[in-house]
DNA sequence: AAAATTCATAAACAAATGTATATGCATCCT
DNA sequence: AGGATGCATATACATTTGTTTATGAATTTT
């Protein structure tokens, strides 16, 4: 392995400027450096490296053969730490690339409109969503395989920074003064025998509680198919059945006695949600806007826009 | 113009290996450095740019994007300066490439012998030769336009390094007591009338001759063409007629007697040859190896065997 | 021939860069 | 759980880089 050239890159600048100039003193005005400065770089890049690069006859400088080639190295060098600098300088703005997100299982019924409305208004980044488990999606945020994670609960052992941006709450809906409606603590296999409206397969809030249900080994049937939030609330409110809404979108008609809310075995279905990042990690723009975008906008509304809860 | 990147060289080799070891032990250890001096200047390099390019997890380190790319600019920049250390490494040592001369009008007759036998040592040289006069060699030695010249006289006045390295001096040589031996400053007109022993045209020592006798404005007609000096010799001495000589091949027969050499106005022809170039230049090899071959070689023999005086 | 220009050099000093040693702290491995 | 490993940080110091000012030497311009 031969020793490498000893050079500074306050030399490769210098002697940049002074090949082109062929003139210390205009390198110097240049730089903003005093015309010594110049002068003593260039003697000691040439004393280190034990070459002559630049001839001084007469009054004007040369280079010499080695100059020459030193010269466009210098440029090279130079262009590349130019456009280094451009990219890393718009990189740091620009809220582009990829998005990396580890999302646990649940969350894959809302994500992707909340991903919609996100590429809505950057499209230039790509997210690239992994669904896995819990516990996988900790071991991986630990090797930093993605930028963010979306999960709802934050485990406390792990150095995490997370910040909640959605609390979601299912609630058993049912018409006003329904037979249960005084009931404490129904269970759950009670309501297995109601009529259920629900939304049309493949809707994110009708994932959600049929996984609820699954989990007490009950397969709900619908008795109705509904295409929004809305009409299956109005549904209920004219005794048609019962069903699992946000609590948020029934609140009002609750309150002023148009239905009722169950108190069901395992509801409500609460989902706190929230954005994590090991600590140490360093957010890139688009990363970083994805975290502001899901603080700012109001999740609930956006749902509710998508009808897809 | 944005303000470049602001990084040192050792920034750059530094960086370079932590990247590719992903540690910054390994990188210390790599290049010999201790692991504080590794951490302390990548801090450095990330706070004078406001860039992270390595993130630490855990204990395991990563590059950010701006990373990634820095490191690829890293690796270039190495890469160049590499090759530069290789060109001028090797530029230092190789006697090769254009080697610029420039040659007063004489010395044209003298010089291709010269170079055959340069060339023949270093075939990797590639001589450019420029035949100019006196006073342009001054000028354009003076803008560095050559490496070297080679002329007859040093003029005082400029800051010249020169060497000699030949003496040529021209005789008249006539058989042993010719009519003319006794005669001293033989008028040039007088000679003119004698039988002229010459080399065939073209021949360098022919040229010079007809030279001189042209400024005096005598055009000679050969009596004779033969092929060599010491053909001509022999028959100057078995008294077929008169010749000019280099007084160094005919200096034992002359002693002897065998031959006389004549007091001719104008004669002898004597060229001292110095090879100059200017005081601040700086030799590449092969002008330097050109300079050394002048200064070892016999060129009397030289051009002897060539036969071309 | 005088004046202006340009590079070289020196001295004295200021700032930055780079270094080793020692130590702390967190993580990883066993 | 304990030891080993790896990065961060503090301190103190050495070296390099850059500065101004001054001056010298040589060349070019006027």
């Amino acid at each position: 392995m031969t020793p490498n050239l000893h050079i500074t890159s306050q030399q490769i600048r210098i002697f940049e400027a002074v090949a082109r100039n062929l003139s210390y003193t205009k390198a110097a005005e240049e730089l903003g450096l005093s015309q010594p400065a110049v002068s003593i770089q260039m003697k000691r890049l040439e004393e280190n490296n034990d070459v002559k690069f630049i001839e001084v006859i007469g009054k004007k400088l040369y280079l010499t053969r080695p100059g020459e080639r030193m010269l466009k190295s210098c440029q090279r060098i130079l262009d590349e730490l130019h456009d280094l600098n451009g990219h890393i300088k718009s990189a740091q703005q620009k809220i582009e690339g990829e998005l990396k997100i580890a999302v646990v299982t649940p969350a894959k019924y809302f994500m992707p409109y909340i991903l919609k409305a996100f590429l809505n208004r950057y499209p230039d980044v790509r997210p690239a969503i992994t669904v896995i488990n819990r516990r996988r999606i900790l071991d991986e945020l630990k090797q930093n395989q993605y930028d963010l994670s979306i999960m709802g609960r934050v485990p406390e052992e792990l150095k995490l920074d997370s910040f909640p941006f959605f609390q979601n709450e299912l609630v058993v809906a049912a018409p006003a003064k329904h037979r249960l409606s005084k009931e404490k603590r129904i269970p759950i296999s009670e309501i297995a025998t109601e009529r259920f409206l629900m939304r049309e397969k493949g809707s994110g809030i009708r994932m959600s509680v049929e996984d609820r249900f699954a989990e007490n080994g009950i397969i709900i049937e619908p008795y109705m198919e509904l295409g929004s939030t809305e009409s299956i609330k109005q549904a209920v409110m004219a005794g048609l059945g019962i069903s699992v809404l946000p609590k948020q979108a029934i609140r009002i008609e609750a309150k002023h006695g148009h239905l009722d809310i169950l108190d069901v075995e395992g509801f409500p279905v609460i989902r706190d949600w929230y954005v994590a990042k090991m600590k140490d990690k360093n957010l890139h723009p688009a990363a970083q806007a994805f975290v502001d975008f899901l603080n700012s906008i109001d999740i609930e509304r956006l749902l509710a826009m998508s009808d897809t809860r």
